[in-house]
This record gives structure tokens, sequence and C-alpha cells, in this order.
DNA sequence: GATGAATGAGCATTCATTCAT
DNA sequence: CATGAATGAATGCTCATTCAT
């Protein structure tokens, strides 16, 4: 169920008993985000629906952007640290792609509300005062693949390309089902195309 | 030079003398959308930048939303235009492909301010009364490509897959690098890679 | 009739039937000011005591400092043209040191609530964006009686003091006075001790 | 040194080791008023810099005013009691006016930061609960000059005049001239100028 | 067609104060 | 005595839009 997913998302992010009103509101701003967009969603209403009190909201998040960096942190990590789970497992770069491949494609499919904020938020976090931390927790995130990259490069197994060019050829095709997806505009589950998405991803790169 | 480049686009899209006041005009918003962001710019930032007067604005465009309409119907249309007569040039499939994400990288390599602001503004112009005019025009654009598809299947050079994955499949890559050149995360422009990309897009549904 | 002369010393400020509307705007402001506070008068205060709309106060004024400033600079402005034209008429210093007090004292005693207000919004003006127009005003307005001040210790009627005193040595007595009466610890008009204060500040600093 | 001076008049208000805490916000508090401004500072600007919890400051000095108010009165109180000392060693009018002047002048020059505190907060005191304090305690303060002056006049020494012209008459000059040094108008320590405002004072009341 | 003064609903945020622990 | 999370009324201000000229 969603609602539960997202309570387990966000009890990782901000544990404990004496946190319960902050995930409260989170949640609540959550849904008001999704409903009326970032810019339009307003901090009075994030208030009404979580039956809190203006004061809590500021005393916990500082502003309202605090309040979305906090939401989008918590589900990045989410996302993160399932990736980086599934990443330890694999032996070589093919198996690294597929795993970074179905990863991203499962976690969308399992957090369709948090993806979609986290499409939406991206642009503003990166532009305000947690931009800095958003680029450190990429970069941290992204050392396992840039390792499977450089084994394949070495063994024969995967092009050389422009660096640049690596994370689109891998994740772009992914990348934009996914949104068409959280955009209804497809029905099929991302997960579904794992498979497909993996191999294209492979034969993009691979010698 | 990218102004020059932009007026041809606002020229073709509100051709004559008569429309060069309004084209100023949208020239004006679309420097205050990308220096504010869409939701940010106030229309008294466009019409100071623009040295016009409110009234005209609302007289020409009926209100913001308009604007944004506007701006973006002339971006989307000039990129259309262009990937029309390229693929009205194309003999097979193969071609096809080539076609279009070459003309893609490179229109939004020639255009990357409007290119810019046709991925911030999709999502309101979507959600808002002109909605059902984008989803048309997109219709309308993509059904050449739905015809080489279907030969490409028909004479078994493409493989058949679910029809959701095609255009991810296709385009993903290139999408994914021009969002990222337009927000400064890689440096080489997009039709640099035209080649690279088009030939990862034919390799996804090559049979 | 105190109404009147305020209505007077706006006319001369923002002149012109076209201002009718920012003059009563401003006299609302004055009543509301002398009422709460500085700090403590809001903006809505003032737009329910003028009947105006919260827009339209800031369309003339900018922000709520930029009210302060435009009635105290009304304000501070007549006093100075008064002051100014009487100091044309004098022959000697003496007469000036008379000129200068019996202005004030009168002044002061003509318009307590300007005068009041001045008093009130003097260190909030010094210190916003509007101090250094504050400086220069003041540096105008006290260049005739420095003309006067070097004239009679030249002439050997002024003794020869620290600069830094003159001003206190001479307009202290009145400036206590008249801070007194607008805060109703003493009952007599300012200009009833015209004479008298002229007078101390004469001896104060005659040779 | 400031801070050391300060201490001591704190350390008079409210003396004791056990009111140690107490004193220390009352100091934190004066430099925040002093930095922001009475109305702009606020409670939690001067918990931070004292280190304390909000429950503390309310608990000794019950709100905002009250703190406000302690303060104002720790340095009034600091002010008359040299005056009043000061005053019990003269023998006649002249030397009273002399003494109260020096001793005015000397304790602002000492206690600039008091003093301005004290100018600042005068009329928020004298409007609030504890006008009527202040009130008294003024009357109880100026009780021995209004002796030497009723003495003055008895002996021919010093000219009657309205009653309400006394005070002006003779602090009105070094009032000024305090307002003006600790506003960084003028440079010169007030207490280098005590002979010249005494004089002045005198001349201004003496037969 | 062009202008810009006027409008006012609505917003993010502040901050003195309370009170349960 | 001390603490600090929680409160919510109130504030200054913005900005899309209207409409009389």
């Amino acid at each position: 169920m969603t609602t539960a997913d997202i309570r387990r998302v966000l009890e990782r992010a901000e544990p404990g008993p004496r946190k319960a009103h902050k995930r409260h509101v989170m949640e609540s701003a959550l849904d008001c985000f999704e409903r009326e967009g970032l810019d339009a969603a307003t901090v009075e209403q994030i208030r009404a629906h979580a039956g809190s009190s203006i004061g809590s909201i500021y005393h916990h998040f500082g502003n309202k952007d605090g309040l979305v960096a906090a939401l989008f942190f918590a589900a990045m990590d989410d996302e993160a640290a399932l990736a980086a789970a599934r990443l330890e497992q694999v032996a070589d770069a093919r198996a690294a792609v597929q795993a970074v491949i179905s990863t991203y494609l499962e976690w969308v499919s399992e957090q369709p509300r948090l993806a979609r904020f986290l499409f939406r938020a991206r642009a503003a976090v990166a532009a305000g005062p947690f931009g800095e931390a958003l680029r450190e927790r990429n970069r941290v995130r992204h050392a396992p693949m840039r390792h499977w990259l450089a084994r394949g490069i070495e063994d024969g197994t995967i092009r050389e390309l422009p660096k640049e060019t690596y994370v689109p050829l891998l994740i772009g095709q992914s990348e934009t089902y996914c949104r068409a997806w959280l955009s209804e505009r497809v029905r099929g589950k991302p997960s579904d195309h794992a498979a497909l998405f993996g191999e294209a991803a492979w034969k993009a790169i691979a010698a």
C-alpha cells in the first residue's frame, strides 16, 4: 500500500516516536504538493491538511523550502539506499548495469508519489540552499557505477565513449518512461520493462 | 547568434511588422522566465524589461498563462517544423530514427533557451486550458514516426515491443543528455553526439 | 485649526488634485502613528482609517518605511522653509539667533502633531534608506546659521567655542521644552517662551 | 571598561550570586536592543545571545516589557544615585546647578550604552504599566534641585521664571549635546564640556 | 489599441507567550 | 527554578488582473 510505503520512507528519514508529528506534516505536505503543485501549494493548506499549527511547521522545517528539502532528501535517500544495497551484490559490469536499471524502475514503481515529487522538486532544491548537499549526495551515489564502468572499459566489455554520455545512455530510456508513467501518459508499470530497458542500456554501451 | 535565432522563431509564430511589439514582449518574457523561474517571474518584471505597459500585455495575451502558452507553442512549432521537414526526406525506418534523433539534438543545441523553456513550461501548459491543444499537436507530430515504426516491424527490421516503450527507447538517451546540458551539468553540445545517440536508439529497437 | 494646517503642509509637499488621495493617506497615517506609535501602527489600520486599499498605499509609498519618510520630509521641509524665510530678513548674529529660536518654537506650537512625529520618526528615517537625504537636508538647512555664527565670532560678539557645542547651546533649551510640551509634561505653548529661550541662547554664546 | 561598568550597575540593581543569570540576560538584552532597536529585537535573539532559555527569561521578567523596564530602572537608579550623592555636598544654588550638569554629563560619558538605552526606552516605559513608577522616581529625584532653586529665588540669585522653564533652561543644552554624542553626530565626550554647559545653565537662570 | 492607477484576496513568515515536563 | 516544543493571531507585502481614460 502506497501510504504505508511512504511512512516507511519517512520513518527511516526522521526516526523515533518524538518525530511522529514531523513525519505527519511531511506526509500532508506531499499530498498538497501533489494536488496543487510545488509553488501553488500553500503552507496554510499543508497546515490544515495536517491538523497542525503554523508555528509547529516553521519550528521543524524553518520555511517552506526547508519542508520541500526534507521531503526531497527523505525520498532520495531511500532510493539511494536501495540502489547501493543491490549494487553490492553484483560481480561484473553487465550485472551492475542491469541492477541499476532494475532498482530504479522498481523503486519508481513502488513509490510513484515520491518519484513524482523527486522530478518536480529537483530543480528547486538544486537552486536553493541545499543545492550543494544534493550534488554531494549524487557524487557519492554514482561512485559504484563509475567503478564498474571503469572495470568494463578496462576488460574490453564496454566501449570507451565521451564520459558525459554514459549516464544518459544507461538511464535515459528508463527515465523518460518513468516520467511518462508518472504523468499517466503510459499504463504499464516501469518495472514491467526492467529486462527491456536493462538490455537497451547494456547494448548502448557494450563493446 | 541566440537572440537572432529566437527572433526568427518568433517571427514565424507571430509574423508581420504589426506584431513587432508582441514579439518583443515574448522575448522579454523569455528572459524573465529564464532568470526568475516560471512562477516567480511577475508580469510587472516582464513589463519593465520590455518597456511596455501592463495593459498592452493583457491585450495581447489575455493573462500570464496566455503569454507562457504563446511562447511555448512558438518554440514547439519551430522544432516540429524542422523535424517534419527532415522526416520527409527519409527512405526507411533506420534513417527515420536517425533523422528524429539528429533533428532533436540539433534544435536543442541551436535553441538552448527555448528548449529549456519547453522543459520548464510543459507541465504548466499541459495542465492549463491549452493542454488539449498540446496533446493534439503531439499526436500530429508523432504520426510520421509511427508510420516508419509500423513499416519496420512489418519488414522485420524492428522488434515488436510494447507500444509504450518505443518513444523512451528512441529519445530517452537524447532527452536525458539534453536536460543535463541545459542545466549545465555536461559540457558537450547535444549535436556532438548525434551519431552516438542515433545508433543507441536504433540498437534499442532493432530486430 | 490643526487639521487645516497639516493639510497646508501636505499640499506643499505633494501638490495638485491628482495627489489628493496620496495626501489623504498621509493624513491617516499621521493619525495612526500618533495613536499607536510608529512600530505598533499597522498598514491595515492606516488603510482602514483612510478608507483606501492596501495596493494603493504600496503603489504610492513602496512600503511602510516609505510612508513614514514621505510624512517626515513633508513636515521637515515645511519647518525648514519657515526658518529659511525668517533668516533672510535678519541683519546680525543676535537677530539670527532670536529668529532661529522663535521660528522653531512657533512652528512646533502651530504644528504639534507634525513636530511630535518628527521627534519620533527621526531615528528610524536616519537609519533607513533615506538617511543620507536627511543628513544632506540638514547640512543645507544649517548653512545660514553657520554663516552668522562665523560673522559673530569675527566681529567679537560671539565667543569662540568648540564647534560642536554651538547647536546644543542655542537650541537645547528650546528642544527640551518642546519635547516636554509635546509629551504633555508642561502646559505653556513653546512660543510663549520665545523671548526667554532666545535670550538664554544668546547669553550662552555671547562674548 | 564599558562592560565592567555595566556589570557594576546591574550588580547594584540585582545583587547577589543567585541573580547572576538574571544579570547576564539583562546584559544580553542591552546588546540586542542596541543592535536591533527596542521593537525589532526579539526575545529569541536575546535568548540566543544569552545562551539562556525562553522559559527562564519569562520566569525572571514576566514578559518583554518587564525586561525593558528592569534594564531601564537599573540604569536610571544608577544615575540618580550618583546625582543624589553629589548634590548632598553642595552649599548653594550655583554649586547645585553645576553639580547637576556635571553629574549628568559624566554619567552619560561613562555609561553611553545605558544612556542611549534610557533615551530610547523612556517613552515605552512611560506609556506602559511602569509609567507611574517612573514618574514617582522622577519626582523624588528632582526634589533637591527644586529645593535649591527655591532658595536661589528667595535670596535673589536666581530669576523668577515660569516654573516649567527651569529644567529645560538648565539641562537642555546638555541633553541635546548628549543625544548628539550618543548618535555619533559629535565627537567630544559630554564631560569635556561640563564647565561650559554648567556655566550656560547658570547664566540662563541667574538674576 | 494603449496606458497605468487602483484593487484586494491571499501569502509566507514572525514572535510573544504558554505550559507540560 | 529551568526548559523548549507548540501555538496562532497578526503583519508587511505581492501580484495578477481590471477598467476608466
